[in-house]
DNA sequence: TTGTAAGCGTTATCAG
DNA sequence: CTGATAACGCTTACAA
């Protein structure tokens, strides 16, 4: 068991068997027509040998290998890696691995690992991306994208979330209601979500001035940035809708570190509902997208569309619904931030 | 740019630029000693084709595929996957790509996934594996261990992490003092911080009975069960030690669930210092782990390997430092859970 | 039911 | 400095 290991080949099995290197090909893919005893003798040598197929030489030999490839922007990014979750456990289930690439919001690094994953892998799962990679893989192997860009799609109302963010602050008394922008200019994602707040304005008459939207590019950083820049505005907004937890989380810091008090002085509402979400200070009121069952769902129908079933629905969108915690309370007296 | 896309192949550059395959694959790999000339009419060919090496054909070849394999539990672990942005950061660098794979804590399929990798990756980068998978690799590729596992590894101080934390408790003046245990079963680490919660009670003299250690598995759902258990012993603990930052969680909503209030009546150390631990309600007192640069750190000393660079170190530790935040105070006078 | 031959795209080796 | 050939481990066809 704890030998220097030297690799074992189909060959090595199929001489320990005594037979074809066909034969246990076959048996390993589970191939029909073929004698319970040739099978179980061979079955047994795989067992005696330790063989495992080398994923390289199935995959160069044109046929399946078994992964799954994901492109994700960053590793450690909430969002992605509670959709991932998801996918992993569907996928182990049915037996395919998940191989993970990062592309860093690159778009020449997306393009390389595509290209990298289409030779590689049985089919691609690309949450996220900056632009829709599909003509990369042709009808090479199937692709699911995880948001806006794509050919077949999963992802969450966002025009209705950003709605229904901007409704509950208006419910609750605010007029004047700002909003942190995800990266527009790369994910409709972002667009949608803005639209929704904007139609949610527009229907209560209330206004928009365009300073009341700052770019936050879904960061805790840029967040943060976007929401001083926000509250230190001659007659600041009440309430903060921001694209995305990560932002949000900026914001709330952004506020107290201008002496003001969220949920009293400001109200801040986030998008995706991340776990963190619930977890901080104060808890945040959100926008949810179901993440994992997200991810469970894009895992599946890539897995049907690997196995040649015939799926056609092109795009899978989930409803957002709001999740209201500790961040939104009614505006109060004190407006404008201190120091 | 969107057309359907065809593979490209070595020997479709190689005729495209009027030379054999071997010039084209020399031109890709930076070989030495050729002309100028050729290279560039290559170098153009490339460009003008698309061309992309085939990972799989490459790795079978017996040559280096470009890609460090990365073996996981989750990938919704914070721990992890702030290591692994850390480690990806510096393998983008070194022109490599991290393929991340999860094990879900499973032996079965850590070592499934460990001998596939063996022949698909240049290297592999195990992150708390369960047991020590070295021998699945033999000589074959370079492996470095995030965790107590290894041959080479990588880890903090976990020793004196657990005392750190304990002698803050005490400093504090709690006599009481809980630990929520990892797996201990399976990982040193665990078990290397429960000795530093004990050597820091027996050299201040303080008991440490045997229900005061409940395991938490690392997990915040069982980190909230020990607390719970811990919280409602007939002489309970005023502070807890947790073995990572997940079950301090978990404790802490214990705590809450009991209607005590952290820190006033219940103290709570964690240990690795996520991102969350910073965020939450109350900020968690931890013992931070760099967890990036241990990440970056690993990352070069695997690259350093597969380069073929001599590097001797085995074992590099990092040390662990206190962080106190809002979690952990002196004892109050409330000892018992209400309800 | 089982075996044989050819080839996937790349690189190492060795000639020219 | 460049090119031909064989090999990596597997699977698809087809033959026995």
């Amino acid at each position: 068991m704890s030998e220097p290991f030297v690799a074992v080949t189909l060959a090595d099995v199929a001489r320990s068997a005594g037979v074809s290197k066909m034969t246990v090909s076959n048996v390993i893919n589970n191939k029909p027509g073929m004698s319970d005893a040739t099978r179980e003798r061979v079955q047994r040598a795989i067992n005696a040998t330790g063989y495992v197929v080398n994923p390289a030489a199935r995959a160069l030999s044109g046929r399946r290998s078994n992964l799954i490839g994901v492109l994700t922007p960053h590793i450690n990014l909430p969002f992605a890696t509670e959709i991932l979750h998801g996918a992993s456990v569907t996928a182990e289930a049915a037996g395919l691995n998940l191989a993970i690439f990062t592309t860093a919001n690159n778009v020449t690094l997306e393009r390389e690992r595509a290209t990298l994953l289409r030779t590689l892998a049985d089919g691609v799962l690309l949450v996220i991306p900056s632009a829709d990679e599909h003509h990369i893989f042709g009808n090479a192997i199937p692709v699911v994208t995880l948001g806006a860009h794509g050919h077949r799609t999963v992802q969450v109302d966002n025009h209705t979330g950003g709605a229904l963010a901007t409704q509950h602050l208006i419910d609750l008394g605010h007029t004047r209601i700002g909003h942190i922008a995800g990266m527009r200019d790369v994910l409709r994602d972002a667009v949608d979500r803005q639209a929704g707040y904007h139609a949610a304005l527009l229907a209560a008459g209330l206004p928009a001035p365009e300073a009341y939207v700052q770019d936050g590019e879904f960061s805790e950083e840029l967040g943060e940035r976007a929401a001083r820049t926000l509250l230190t505005l001659p007659e600041p907004p009440t309430a903060i809708f921001a694209a995305n937890d990560r932002s949000a989380i900026g914001a709330v810091r952004a506020a107290t570190a201008l002496g003001l008090n969220v949920p009293r002085n400001v109200s801040i509402v986030g998008f995706d509902d991340i776990h963190a979400a619930s977890v901080m200070d104060p808890p945040l009121t959100t926008i949810r997208q179901p993440l994992e069952e997200m991810g469970t769902t894009a895992a599946q129908l890539l897995i049907d569309l690997i196995r040649g079933e015939e799926r056609t629905e092109m795009h899978i969108c989930f409803p957002a619904t709001l999740i209201v915690r500790g961040s939104t309370a009614p505006p109060g007296r004190t407006q404008s931030a201190s120091s």
